[in-house]
DNA sequence: AGGGGAAGCGAAAGCGGTTTCGCAAATCAC
DNA sequence: GTGATTTGCGAAACCGCTTTCGCTTCCCCT
């Protein structure tokens, strides 16, 4: 018998029970004794039997699978969230069948979808790559539980786990003003771009709450460290005794550095800085010292729930936000 | 028949066929004639079947499942690699299961190792979370393919694919040659680490080649921010004519950029600057502009190949290098 | 015309479990 | 002590597909 795997049948035979029993005994299932369960488990244990995952899956009808859906897995968001659901996932044996929505711009998103209902997947976790615009809803389309990452929902009665950006803004502020800051801008994208209304909205209205106002208006420009550059350079000229600069991400704040640095202001001394993303912790493996102060959204933390609320069917309709938190560093 | 999923015999039946004759004619096996295989095709079409994957996997003794063992899936190299093998594999259809040796420092690898078996996958990706240090084989604890990714390999016989740190030292120096640059000089990590240590080979020799030595000794530390920041101030006093610093990650490479700045110095006009890693790639997903000039070390490419060669059976064993490339940006 | 081989298809045996159902023995109520 | 339940277990169907094997029919060759 050493040269090939056990199957249950030899586990029963072993026992001197039928197979049924030794699956009931086995998987806690129907009435069984307690002291034939137990002999079933030792004998199985001794032959060093582990059930034959695939046919229990057939015979089941699940999967032990969770479909994920991306619309680009090439993000860096996106697969942090991928990467910690994943982990997540496969702690508790669950494989992952992963479609990248622009590997299909020819045979649509229909396809990957019928794909996934052909390996009778137990649900759907569909991850976007940011909070900046909205993505369709999947969940009519599966007849499996499916539950959003990182994304504004279409409906809002899809179950959704995604980043606070209102919650960012207002802690960005309350960590700038708790610093001493009194004097604060902000830089962010495009004016469209939800997430970066939703920052500067949660920002302006802390601000409001402290009987302040921006030391500037709100510039509006893209995601990027040029971005950062440009601006700074205008604001510095504009308003010299700014004594804060809210970054939208930390691309832009890498850019604002330079510049103001270049100007010969000190940072943190004279300018604080702060930015969005932990750009540095998502190159950086956590360990180590930070240079950039930063507002870290909490994508990790989105794919840990993500996994677990779809494995326990935790399902409850509605958008669930992550409290984003500061991650203190050098700037600010 | 609308409310249930249509099967196999369901097309079978629609085609007047048996049931194992309908099998062979969708999968193109054994003698069929041209004929009823094209009926039984266009039956199954118009029915809308799809094979149940469970049922076909229970049958073949195939998962269509791919085990990935990685030592840290939270290290950001990992995840490159991971999500774009997850994205090729899930274009052909096959599902990733993922174990993090991490998460089981208490029930070790083996038990992780037990339960790939238990799932029949078809193949094992390790991915390592550098070149910096070995790691240990696997290929041996499996009956199925094992490769390699992004990972010093302790047996030089198991299949691997990573970066090539020596090229990725090479092709930082000729770029900074080609732009004019005669005094070089080199930070990087910790000696002992052996990305660190072939890297300045490569770059060393390829210096010499052109009848040139470094301006300064090849300075180890670490892969930090904080590092560059010490080596550029030591180095712009020791050295003042240094015309171009080869840092050995995009990390080092910011602190040392602040520091150059600082001093005065124009980058890249009085110093260029190159980094190692593509980290600007890492967060802004390919598009936009760059500021670090900086080698790609080809994770992506790493992660595709790697996919594909599992797929393909291509597992000649020994060590395949991804070429690095130079991605030109502000410094360099 | 007769024999051998190939082509085309169907019957049926798995693959390795889960699960329903029925039956005998043990327990309970009175 | 009898009938009604409950408990513990085994027989067998089933999940949906793959694959072996054998049977018939057709073709080709001599």
């Amino acid at each position: 018998m050493a040269d090939s795997v056990i199957t249950l049948s030899d586990v029963a035979a072993a026992a001197g029970v039928s197979l049924s029993t030794a699956s009931k005994a086995l998987n806690g299932t129907d009435r069984i004794s307690e002291a034939t369960r137990e002999h079933v488990r030792v004998t199985a244990d001794r032959l060093g039997f582990r059930h034959n995952a695939l046919a229990r899956s057939f015979a089941r009808g699940r999967s032990q699978t969770i479909g994920v859906l991306t619309h680009r897995a090439s993000n860096p968001f996106t697969r942090v969230v991928l990467a910690t659901a994943a982990t997540e996932l496969g702690a508790k044996e669950r494989a992952i069948l992963l479609y990248d929505a622009r590997m299909e711009e020819q045979h649509d998103v229909t396809e990957s979808i019928l794909q996934l209902r052909a390996r009778r997947i137990d649900g759907v976790i569909v991850i976007g790559t940011s909070t900046s615009f909205r993505t369709p809803s999947f969940s009519s389309r599966f007849d499996v539980p499916v539950i959003n990452a990182f994304t504004v929902p279409e409906d809002p009665q899809d179950t959704t786990i995604t980043a606070d950006d209102y919650a960012i803004g207002r802690l960005a502020i309350s960590h700038l003003l708790s610093t001493g800051r009194r004097r604060i801008a902000h830089f962010t994208a495009e004016p469209h771009d939800m997430a970066a209304q939703r920052r500067a909205e949660g920002a302006g209205q802390l601000l409001a709450e402290a009987g302040l106002q921006w030391a500037a208006p709100v510039r509006f420009g893209r995601w990027r460290e040029e971005w950062g550059e440009q601006a700074a350079t205008e604001l510095l000229a504009e308003v010299p005794d700014v004594d804060a600069i809210f970054c939208g991400s930390d691309a832009i704040g890498r850019g604002v550095e330079r510049v103001v640095r270049a100007a010969g202001r000190q940072v943190p001394g004279d300018i604080a800085l702060i930015g969005v993303d932990n750009w540095e912790s998502l190159m950086h493996d956590q360990r180590g010292t930070r240079h950039l102060t930063t507002i870290d959204v909490g994508l990790e933390e989105i794919g840990r729930r993500v996994a677990n609320r779809l494995l326990e069917g935790d399902l409850e309709p509605g958008t669930q936000y992550v409290e984003p938190h500061v991650v203190i560093a050098d700037t600010a």
